[in-house]
DNA sequence: CGACACGTTGAGATATATCAAACGTGGTGG
DNA sequence: CCACCACGTTTGATATATCTCAACGTGTCG
């Protein structure tokens, strides 16, 4: 059910794939929006799939100091690290309400003993995360605000876009200019400060959780972004920059 | 040889492991200092063990953006990610000159099929170089230049620590203030004067690639550093807190 | 209607970048 | 041995990006 149809999305998984996780699922669980999913330094047994909804990965400082080092969407998985960790090193926490898909660290081990094919693509989930960290560290350090909120635009539209939740140009982003700010470094006032400069420039407006990006290969061009981090399949970024809408396909 | 010594270091591997990998070694190399080892996009087919010296992982953006995403030491893997990846998203140059032992990734797969606790233990070291990557997020977005550098120099005594490459105040480390500067997200100019409040605020000195650590209990509390995230064996890290010198034990 | 969360704007403070120059210092060639 | 150069460090003056503090607007929900 859930777990197949929110698996399909991305192209990595292929029929039984899909069929041996979503035996593996133990439990369904759900949030309210703005919950606190795990803590930092709790011990964890179990893997958690996102089915509907969206999550952060963030790092406190003392201070009400936040970092997002994460946003995730529907077929992610927001914990996976936790399963070669042990203990999660950074709390992780619901933007909107959530479903979530529960599989035990013990039934991963099983997998990875039977099906060292498929423990190779679990791995893989957790490489393109630090690989998605990387293009963070580079937005942090290097980019100016403006550039970092495009990069962001960017970098979400082309996730969501291959999950079917973007059409291309527009999509449902459930953040506060205070998340926003978590996410690149900034306070909330200049993030929106910066937000009505890209309005202004015609690159892109956000209204009521709403992104709509006016002018894609300019706010590319503003945020240097290059989606080969991301690890898309290459007919989703060619669709991508074609404008075109993305078809689901019925198997990977 | 080679390969058993650097591994001893972390207390992860048993010395049965500790054979297999160093029989999955193909080759040995060696780079100068300061020279390109992989370049970004390149697909890679084999994974490289760090023996001997400094190697950074590094993002390139035009204008010569540069930010370091990583910086790694010996018996660190230093492109393991582009095992499931297949091609890095990023570059990897040498510091110093380096010493390296290659392994093909067909032996990696051949090990991750006999060897599946092997397998989760090689997945744990890119998942522990995803959670340094958090936290150095969490410095470019949300600290302050000089608690950025007193994190970082906090960061690296610990893990040097840990390899017997710091004694737990002082360590060799073969970077300019320009690197500092690209670690950072800061300009090598304001480097320069952040080492100097460091070294008026008698916290630390750096003179020559060399690193004294004079107040270290201040110097973390200055970087707000916990180590918890680097993933170290607990009696590494009280010996570290406590000033003593690592013993290197003879078996993990 | 009031309370609350979020967005918007302004004025002024501060951290960091930029530009420019001088200063070691170790190596190299004459 | 000196002259010179390349490289990294140090310092100063000024520019700019971003933060801070404060106020006000706007929508939603009970």
């Amino acid at each position: 059910m859930a777990v197949e149809q929110v698996l399909r999305s991305r192209n990595v998984w292929t029929r039984e794939e899909r069929a041996i996780l979503e035996a593996a699922v133990s439990e369904y669980r759900s949030f309210d929006a703005r919950a606190t999913i795990l803590r930092r330094g709790a011990s964890i047994e179990v893997a958690t799939l996102l089915l509907e909804g969206f999550v952060s990965r963030h790092v406190d400082g003392r201070d009400g100091l936040r970092q997002l080092v994460a946003m995730q969407a529907p077929g992610d998985f927001v914990d996976l690290h936790g399963y070669p960790l042990k203990s999660l090193d950074h709390d992780v926490g619901s933007l909107t309400p959530v479903k979530l898909a529960v599989i035990p660290h013990w039934k991963l081990w099983q997998i990875q003993n039977e099906n060292p094919d498929l423990a190779r693509k679990l791995w893989f989930l957790t490489v393109v995360d630090a690989a998605i960290h990387r293009k963070w560290m580079f937005r942090l350090g290097r980019l100016k605000a403006v550039q970092r909120l495009a990069h962001f635009l960017c970098e979400t539209n082309a996730r969501l876009f291959a999950i079917g939740l973007s059409d291309g140009r527009r999509f449902a982003l459930p953040l506060t200019q205070f998340d926003l700010a978590d996410v690149c470094g900034l306070t909330s006032v200049h993030v929106n400060r910066v937000m009505r400069e890209l309005r202004e420039r015609g690159l892109c407006t956000m209204r009521a959780g709403s992104v709509e990006i006016l002018d894609f290969a300019g706010l590319m061009r503003l945020g240097a972004f290059e989606p080969g981090y991301l690890y898309l399949n290459d007919d989703v970024v060619k669709r991508l920059s074609a404008g075109e809408k993305m078809e689901l396909s019925e198997d990977g």
